[in-house]
DNA sequence: CAGGCCCTCTC
DNA sequence: CCGAGAGGGCCTGA
């Protein structure tokens, strides 16, 4: 009615909503200067802000617990019990945030004794006895009891602290059928496990709120408790005293005596200088400007800044103009001087669809609402064709999302995204709000970093197209030039080929995997009942754990490898198990892992299906080694090993108006690499001869004719190539081929002595590696290894093993990738209407036009075959065909 | 409901 | 256990 004319008195559960925050933002992203963790901090005052302006509270309190022990502890030890310690890092934030809210002008409260819910209480009935609006913020749900006609509960959601739900009476009855001040007797009946009350057995909500309304009161239910039948009814006479307890300790003391009331409490003004001094020291530059302009009052920090004031001396970011395409072409023009290193270019995507395009130079910025492309921009369309230096983060995302309104980007000269991968690649596909804070030291103010506060004024997509040129020119600057021609030459050229392949997509015969679904589905089902029938009971196959009472309890079989939680019920753990132990049920377990983990594989697929067409996404920089990975799904770990799995590559299809498939992969290119690296006469003669290479060097491990290795042999020394790049040890070889470890060590002798030259390699990259800190492939990529030092031998000895495999590993996915850049350059100045569609690892697959087969086989040839010239030729085989699986070879 | 763990698929 | 990945199901705890 008349609310509106009524003082609004606000107060918050300062614990429980920092607490909340804690947990909603990540740690690591908030930390200051000195070692501090700041995001519960951060995450309240955001917060805070909102709930000032969405509410305009005229009076405030911020109740704070002084112990986790209480007057409630005192009557029950066990209370909040199962809290667990408070993390280290939530240590020092509250009074942190009490000096903040201090220097707001808010009062904080706190009473030796009580909890922070009982100062609520006591203000929340106040409040609403001297006529005022209250509202009352926490995360504890014993708050509920608070809500009258008066008192209306903000609890924030599961998602966070960033969305609350109000709570009036209505909205209690909605969501738990009582009125508020029946809560507790609820509560006392289901009990609370974050307060460690236990409640009466098998009484959940629906059977508390079934009784409350039956009896009215807790009172009532346990005078009728006689009437209750069944267990429950049972349960509640016997454990009666627990609900009579849990009643005692959640009801909240209104009449705490506190040294304010809310009268006492009405917004003061804020103290400037202290606002300042502290934000500063917490490094809170956007929420400084949120928290003035809020209160209405102090200077934008861009002034204060040029007044030499608070902040730490970071640039500011330029005042963003919006403008429309005919100004844009003279912005441009204008700023093509200052920007001769390039223009920094965001884009703003909403529900998949572009939204604004920012452009910044170093000291300016501009926005382009809207997303209705280039038929109205232009201007703007030119400028993105042209060669105009633009950096980008993410490039290969607003590439695409830009080519759907009709943009062609060109003059790509720098991603943030890929920088910082290339400087650190070990952190892979790092968002620019974190290379922002690593390369500046400053936070990215982000529009809804959290959704946390939408923002009335939302920082727009022009001040992060500024902070991705600082960005990248912060990379750039202190990158080595090695790892500068891996940017220029290879990664951003990539940029574009790979946008057109996830673009393509790759078509899929849908009805092939339908089938296999079904398929699959009745093989899994009926494997799943005859295990069943094996040992007598269901049991969930899919549990490891539930497998290991099985098999180690009722089967009594002897004990696996172990793993952390357990013993391991791995494929190879059950194959050990079948030889020692056998058992049908172990074969059938088998059986059902292949056709249940196929059947996942195929539903995924085609849940990925759109419009005829699978697009995964290629993650640049979603590898330590330089390889490229797929996601979304993943297309490159689709099964080729059985015959059921290969139906699956069937399902890879060609479609209208492409003829045929083609498919084009690297032989061998890891021992190739191997050898040219190595520089292993025997291994590069092997290579020159064109023989099986592990025929050949079964020969030489073995002391045989090459036609006398038998497939025994073969398989030994194949492991064992395989194995070396890997770091293999005779461990790791004697499991493998389940032979002896002194046979895995003899033929590693045997190896070694005739191949002398690898072993030098490995350990040279290894003592290499130890004194430059990096590894580098033949193309100049690094990778940093700081724990070739490390004292711990776990540490180091992994990062031996991984510093062995980079350069390998690494330069594959080098040549791969200058393949692929070349394949694409030849079809598209040939004019070919072939193109590439998927790549893994050390294949490409193409889908070919009417009439172009033989051309594109030449060119895969050609590009593949050349992209490095190594000391041992480059092997490319090409199979042609309607499907993945029949152009395999 | 997020995240750790286990298991399995690829090169 | 042997390098580089993605991902699904189960289970647990906040």
């Amino acid at each position: 009615m008349s609310d509106s004319a009524k003082p609004t008195l606000m107060v918050i559960d300062g614990h429980s909503l920092a607490f909340r925050a804690f947990y909603a933002l990540p740690v690591d992203s908030f930390v200051n200067r000195e070692g501090q963790h700041t995001n519960a901090i951060h995450g309240f005052i955001s917060m805070l802000l909102m709930l000032l302006q969405r509410e305009k509270p005229t009076h405030l309190a911020v109740a704070f617990d002084i112990s986790r022990f209480s007057f409630r502890t005192r009557e029950y030890e066990d209370y909040k019990g199962t809290r667990s310690e408070t993390p280290p890092e939530f240590k020092g934030q509250i009074p942190l945030l009490q000096q903040a809210l201090e220097a707001m002008g808010i009062t904080t409260v706190t009473k030796e004794d009580y909890e922070a819910d009982d100062i609520l209480a006591t203000l929340a009935r106040q409040g609403s006895e001297q006529g005022y609006q209250v509202y009352v913020v926490s995360g504890d749900r014993d708050s509920i009891q608070l809500v009258n006609d008066d008192v209306t509960l903000l609890y924030p959601s599961v998602r966070g602290v960033s969305e609350l739900t109000r709570y009036d009476r209505d909205k209690v009855y909605e969501r738990y059928g009582i009125e508020p001040h029946q809560y507790p007797d609820i509560a006392a009946l289901v009990g609370e496990t974050s307060d460690n009350l236990i409640g009466i057995d098998k009484v959940g909500e629906k059977t508390a709120v079934k009784w409350i309304n039956l009896y009215g009161s807790l009172d009532g239910v346990l005078e009728h408790a006689d009437e209750i039948k069944g267990v429950v009814g049972n349960n509640l006479r016997e454990q009666k005293d627990r609900a009579v307890r849990n009643r005692k300790l959640n009801r909240l003391v209104n009449d705490v005596e506190l040294p304010v009331g809310p009268a006492d409490v009405a917004l003061r003004p804020l103290d400037e200088q202290a606002v300042r001094d502290l934000f500063a020291k917490l490094q809170f530059r956007t929420l400084l400007d949120r928290v003035f302009k809020v209160a209405g009052t102090g200077e934008p920090s861009e002034s204060a800044a040029a007044e030499g004031g608070v902040d730490d001396g970071a640039p500011v970011p330029p005042k963003v103009t919006t403008i429309i395409d005919e100004e844009l072409g003279y912005w441009l023009e204008r700023k093509a001087k200052d920007a001769a290193n390039g223009f920094g270019v965001a884009v703003e995507v909403i529900d998949g669809r572009l939204s604004a395009i920012g452009i910044a130079t170093h000291d300016d910025a501009v926005l382009v609402p809207g997303g209705s492309g280039a038929k109205d921009y232009e201007q703007l369309a030119a400028w993105f064709a042209s060669d105009a230096p633009k950096h980008f983060h993410d490039a290969k995302t607003a590439i695409k999302v830009l080519a759907t309104v009709g943009f062609t980007v060109n003059g790509l000269v720098g991603d943030a995204r890929i920088l910082g991968w290339l400087a650190q690649p070990g952190k892979q596909g790092q968002p620019l709000a974190d290379l922002v804070y690593q390369e500046l030291g400053e936070e990215l103010p982000t529009a809804d970093p959290n959704q946390l506060v939408p923002e009335t004024d939302p920082v727009n997509v022009g001040v992060h197209a500024w902070y991705v040129l600082r960005v990248t020119t912060a990379i750039r600057a202190r990158l080595d030039e090695s790892s500068l021609r891996v940017l220029d030459d290879i990664e951003l050229p990539l940029v574009h080929v790979l946008a057109a392949m996830e673009t393509t997509g790759v078509a899929i015969d849908r009805p092939v995997l339908t089938n296999l679904s079904h398929e699959l589905g009745e093989r899994a089902a009926d494997l799943a009942q005859q295990a069943f029938a094996e040992i007598g009971h269901e049991v969930n196959l899919g549990s490891p754990k539930q497998l290991q009472e099985v098999l180690f309890t009722e089967l009594a079989m002897p004990k696996t490898r172990k793993t952390k939680t357990g013993f391991s019920t791995d494929a190879a753990s059950l194959a050990d198990l079948q030889e020692q132990h056998p058992h049908p049920f172990l074969g059938l377990l088998l059986q059902h892992r292949d056709a249940t983990k196929l059947r996942q594989i195929v539903d995924t697929l085609d849940a990925a299906i759109v419009d005829g067409r699978i697009h995964t996404r290629y993650e640049q920089t979603g590898s330590s080694t330089g390889r490229i990975s797929s996601t979304d799904p993943n297309l490159q770990n689709i099964p080729v090993k059985t015959a059921v799995g290969r139906r699956v590559r069937s399902a890879f299809a060609v479609a209208e108006p492409y003829t045929t498939l083609i498919t084009a992969d690297y032989s061998q290119i890891e021992m190739r690499i191997m050898a040219h690296l190595s520089g292993d006469p025997g291994l590069i003669q092997a290579f020159n001869e064109g023989e099986d290479l592990h025929r050949f060097v079964g020969a030489r491990v073995f002391g045989v004719e090459p036609a006398d290795v038998s497939p025994e042999m073969r398989t030994k020394v194949k492991a064992m190539s395989y194995g070396l790049a890997y770091g293999l040890s005779a461990f790791g070889l004697s499991k493998q081929l389940r032979i002896e470890q002194s046979e895995a060590r003899t033929l590693m002798t045997e190896y070694f002595a005739r191949f002398g030259a690898v072993r030098d390699y490995l350990r040279n990259v290894v003592e290499q590696a130890r004194e430059d800190g990096y590894t580098e492939t033949i193309f100049g990529r690094r990778r940093p290894f700081p724990d070739l030092k490390s004292p711990n031998r776990v540490l180091r000895e992994n990062a031996e093993r991984a510093a062995l495999n980079a350069p390998i590993q690494g330069s594959a996915a080098d040549i791969m990738k200058i393949a692929m850049l070349g394949v694409a350059a030849d079809l598209r100045d040939g004019d070919l209407d072939s193109h590439l569609l998927l790549q893994v690892h050390d294949e490409l697959i193409l889908e070919v036009a009417p009439g172009e087969q033989e051309r594109v086989e030449e060119i895969l040839r050609t590009r593949m075959g050349g992209a490095a010239e190594l000391s041992v030729p480059l092997d490319v085989s090409v199979g042609v065909g309607p499907n993945w699986e029949a152009a395999a070879h």
